[in-house]
RNA sequence: GGUCCUAUAGCUCAACAGGAUAGAGCAACAGUUUUCUAAACUGUAGGUUCUAGGUUCGAUUCCUAGUGGGACUGCCA
């Protein structure tokens, strides 16, 4: 809230000045007023009955009184049960809007990392990813906002049994069809090979059974498993043919990410992969062993007993002396802090990984690294269909790229029915879709609380209409329309830049309201980045725009006739444009000039 | 079995360290354009916040126990 401080600043002496009691100033609660009641900060005074010995009106009058008396930024109080609102002086806001305070902004030293999109190369990406994705994007933007050093890094897990899955399936099945012979994206060229593999492995593991051979032989026994398994071999040992049909294969699977990436708008600073770093890690277990914090079992596998933390025992590394998961986990974490010192390293995964990273963080704990408590893991949930759960067996994943496009296509159709667009020329209109269907679908992920299921329901996330992005976007671009008929106009021009005195100024319902959100936005921000929640600037976003509409409907901005006037409602609305486009920009959505 | 997440209007979501009569949007119904963009605005209706206890001036929020949904608990990643 505006002014907290200070208030909570003039609470805490009131306080003490009528009942010689002191209390520490970030022990006052102070909340937004409801906005059925008149006033704009409440003060609970519940909790400070004891000392007042009076009833919860009489204190609240009693303090009332004498915040208003202290200073001018209160100008006047209702005391309501035991509720103490505030009203803040008019001028303060205009003030504050007028005379903004140069913002003292440093950037911390020590950067923050936001690892996310970490994707597997076997196949495109899916809706899953797409909100990762994108939180992992507005979450650098929202912590950059507030001050901090970022760097975006993404792990390719780029290696593994399901690679090799498609590079057989296509070495057996694939005629030697590249993306350029079938113009078939590369990573949907190796996707199909992922699935011809599980069609034909499933075709062989019937077949045995049919001749009497049990599931679990079969499954493991089956020609391709063998020629998987074989191939994997291969790649660890590095043979040649192997590792050049790797390369090839990722090769086409990073082109088509790039281009994926390119269309949702993202990008990163560092991409590790996890063919350079699935071996790091073993110095860190064998520093374990010898301190004793990690124990090997008979059959050499090795071990931490996490069950004085409330978890279990973890394997970290397999009997064969290899690596597992949390082995290269731990590896990269420790690779990033000495590269980069980091402050904090923030890992955007799902939730279905929430016991790894508690993991990983004890891991480094009980080994005593320094960094142990600078590991967060962002943890999101799963995204459902209407259909029910996404389920790649059953064809029910909703890929990324399809969605966008179908995503740009409906904006193109609304778009087009509006008929409002006829000043564009092709290439601005497709990038005008394309800037309102990627609004669309980024609000409609970004404004759900991370830690929640959402359900993704594919009518509703192309929707323009009520708290959608296309909503804030409309509002965006009719100030811009505003701003753009004052700027035809040669007096009403000069007004946008017009010095205003605060006494001049007398703002209206809606206009305190929106002085309040505009004043409001820094705030927001350094609440979304300390509690890693995109959605709280989504929610900014909406109601602020909620409240240009209402303004705009009620109140003429140009009136020729009222120079003072014009000149302070074009420049709220220009400072509401600027707010509505950095709120947007945090979640990574761009704005319009027009729509 | 154990651990963790989750449950709010018909639907999708809010509700900031516990605060006033639990709010938005969609869908439904009824209105508002000679005016800077109606992709907008206004109104009506819609709730025992999963259940039962507890903590206190006050609980959607915290605690306990259930129930529904989900995840994890692999020498998979």
């Amino acid at each position: 809230m505006i002014f907290s401080e200070e208030i909570k600043g003039l609470i805490t002496q009131a306080i003490y000045q009528l009942y010689n009691v002191s209390i520490e100033t970030s022990q006052i609660l102070i909340e937004p007023t409801k906005k059925e009641f008149e006033g704009d900060v409440t003060f609970v005074v519940f909790p400070y009955l004891k000392i007042s010995k009076k009833s919860p009106v009489e204190t609240a009058k009693q303090i009332g009184e004498i915040v208003v008396q202290s200073s001018g930024l209160i100008s006047s109080f209702q005391a309501v049960a035991g509720f103490l609102n505030l009203s803040i002086n008019n001028k303060v806001y205009v003030d504050a809007f007028l005379n903004p305070a140069l913002k003292t902004s440093s950037i911390k030293p020590n950067p923050v990392l936001v690892e996310y999109s970490s994707p597997n190369t076997n196949k495109p990406l899916h809706l899953g990813h797409i909100r990762n994705i994108l939180l992992g994007f507005s979450l650098s933007r929202i912590l950059a906002a507030d001050g901090n050093n970022i760097k975006k890094v993404n792990i390719v897990n780029d290696r593994g049994v399901h690679i090799c899955k498609s590079m057989l399936a296509w070495q057996l099945f694939g005629n030697n069809e590249t993306p350029e012979s079938t113009g078939i994206k590369g990573d949907h060229l190796v996707g199909k090979y992922y699935v011809v593999f599980d069609a034909k492995y499933r075709e062989q593991v019937t077949e045995m059974e049919a001749r009497g051979i049990s599931k679990d032989v079969a499954e493991k026994q089956a020609p391709l498993m063998l020629q998987v398994q074989e191939m994997l071999r291969k790649w660890e040992t590095g043979d040649e043919a192997v590792l050049s049909l790797w390369q090839t294969m990722n090769g086409w699977v990073y082109d088509g990410f790039d281009i994926t990436y390119s269309k949702l708008g993202v990008d990163f600073d560092e991409i590790y992969y996890e063919s350079n770093t699935y071996l790091l890690g073993k110095e860190i277990v064998a520093a374990g062993l010898n301190k004793g914090v990690f124990f090997k079992k008979e059959d050499g596998s090795v071990w931490v007993d996490l069950t004085d933390e409330g978890l279990d025992l973890k394997l970290l590394q397999r009997s064969d002396g290899t690596s597992v998961y949390i082995t290269q986990d731990l590896g990269t974490a420790k690779l990033r802090f000495d590269a980069y010192n980091f402050d904090k390293m923030i890992y955007v995964v799902g939730n279905e990984q929430d016991y790894h990273f508690k993991v990983l963080r004890l891991v480094f704990k009980k080994l005593g690294y320094p960094f142990w408590d600078k590991l967060y893991h962002m943890s999101y949930n799963m995204v459902d269909l209407p259909s029910g759960k996404m389920k790649s067996r059953e064809g029910t994943v909703v890929d990324a790229d399809d969605l966008i496009a179908q995503t740009i296509a409906n904006a193109e159709t609304l778009t087009r029915s509006m008929g409002k667009l006829d000043v564009y020329d092709d290439a601005h209109a497709q990038q005008l879709y394309h800037t309102i269907g990627m609004g669309a679908l980024k609000y409609y992920i970004l404004k759900v609380d991370p830690e929640k299921r959402m359900l993704f329901n594919p009518a509703e996330s192309i929707d323009i209409n009520g708290n959608t992005g296309p909503f804030i976007q409309y509002a965006y671009a009719r100030i811009k329309s505003i701003l753009r008929k004052a700027g035809n106009d040669e007096t009403v021009k000069n007004l946008i830049h017009l010095k205003l005195d605060v006494s001049q100024i007398k703002p209206e319902e809606k206009e305190k309201e929106l002085l309040k959100a505009v004043l409001q936005f820094d705030e927001t921000v350094h609440e979304a980045a300390t509690k890693l929640a995109p959605s709280l600037v989504a929610a900014y976003a909406f109601e602020t725009a909620k409240l240009y509409n209402q303004f705009y409907h009620d109140h003429v901005v140009i009136d020729l006739e009222k120079t003072t006037t014009t000149a302070f409602r074009l420049q709220l609305s220009a400072k509401v444009a600027s707010c509505l486009a950095n709120a947007l920009f945090l979640l990574g959505i761009e704005v319009p000039e027009r729509m």
